[in-house]
DNA sequence: GTCTATAACTAGATAGAC
DNA sequence: GTCTATCTAGTTATAGAC
């Protein structure tokens, strides 16, 4: 019942906790090697080189992020609750896998140029999908936002910014913070 | 009437444009030098090592913010006008000094020790101004929230991302962003 | 699939001349 | 205050044995 991992499954595990502690050039493949259970040589057995490392990671991390959204999606119906479906859905997956979506959110930078253009397009379609459900929420149902796009940013940003300081521990759970954040963005602030 | 910015200054701005290019750890001093218009080994005239350039920016920064934003709330009055005002101040902060805020958002874990607690007790100061003003709302008005923390992180998040996708040449100013997210925080998406 | 050894290079930091 | 030269250590990546 000791569920054997694959090697080259474990090295991106590590990579992407490694990378989000030191960052992406911070860290150096010994270390990596190390931690993973082999020597610095035989990390080149599993990836071409530290750059393939990162971007089977950032790749991986949006494909399986858009895949599963739409996959929550399709059992909400009107956009008010894809709206609650995407808030959930995006803290919980931030909260769950924090290494991996903390270098998807934030090593963008260290891609070289073809896989930065890959990479972008698989974030540019997540952020669409969220944007057009906004946009199905003004034109429905006349949700007072006059820029989806500034709105969809805001929602990403902050619901992404939950991983930087959730602890498991922690006084909130999940879906403590998720309705608070779908109250916020549904009725704001102030009393009426 | 040209004027002339002291070498130490010069330094810390291209650290901060670099830095933020490259990461911390992914620029090098040489580099650094270059676009100061100086040679490699002359920045230690300045800077004791690369951590204290680092430092420096970063202390710097969160003094600046902390000082500044003290001082645009003593003109506003009720938890509302401070609201208003520290959303409009972090956006306008955070989009005028990219570079700077940037690196003081996320290069915490390269610093050492000694620094990292510094730097952590100011910016803890400033998202406790923050605090205390949805704080004094609720109390004061009815705001509603019941974590004041969790919107303090919200609110914070969701304006230094700005900085990550605004143009000055795009369709709207930093007017018009903080005065939908203002909207945004005060009374939420749905209509009533 | 993993090991060891090593090549080729790069980086932070120092020393001393000007 | 800046330059050049250099020390030392660490890094990615490769090669070939097991």
């Amino acid at each position: 019942m000791t569920e054997t991992i694959p090697r080259r499954e474990l090295i991106l595990q590590e990579a992407a906790h490694l990378f989000r502690e030191k960052s992406y050039p911070g860290s150096n493949l010994r270390e990596l090697a190390r931690r993973s259970g082999i020597q610095g040589g035989s990390i080149y057995h599993h990836f071409a080189s530290k750059q393939e490392i990162l971007f089977q990671l950032m790749d991986h991390t949006m494909s399986d992020m858009i895949e599963r959204l739409t996959e929550r999606l399709a059992e909400a119906h009107t956009p008010l609750e894809k709206l609650r479906t995407t808030v959930y859905f995006h803290i919980e997956y931030h909260v769950t896998g924090p290494d991996q979506t903390y270098i998807t959110d934030e090593e963008l930078r260290n891609l070289e140029p073809e896989n930065y253009l890959k990479v972008v397009a698989k974030r540019d379609r997540y952020q669409r999908i969220v944007e057009d459900i906004l946009s199905a929420g003004k034109a429905e149902h006349g949700w007072l936002l006059d820029e989806p796009k500034l709105y969809t940013r805001a929602l990403i940003k902050m619901c992404a910014g939950v991983s930087t300081w959730f602890k498991p521990e922690g006084e909130l759970n999940i879906e403590q913070i998720a309705e608070a954040y779908i109250n916020l963005f549904s009725n704001g602030l102030l009393p009426r």
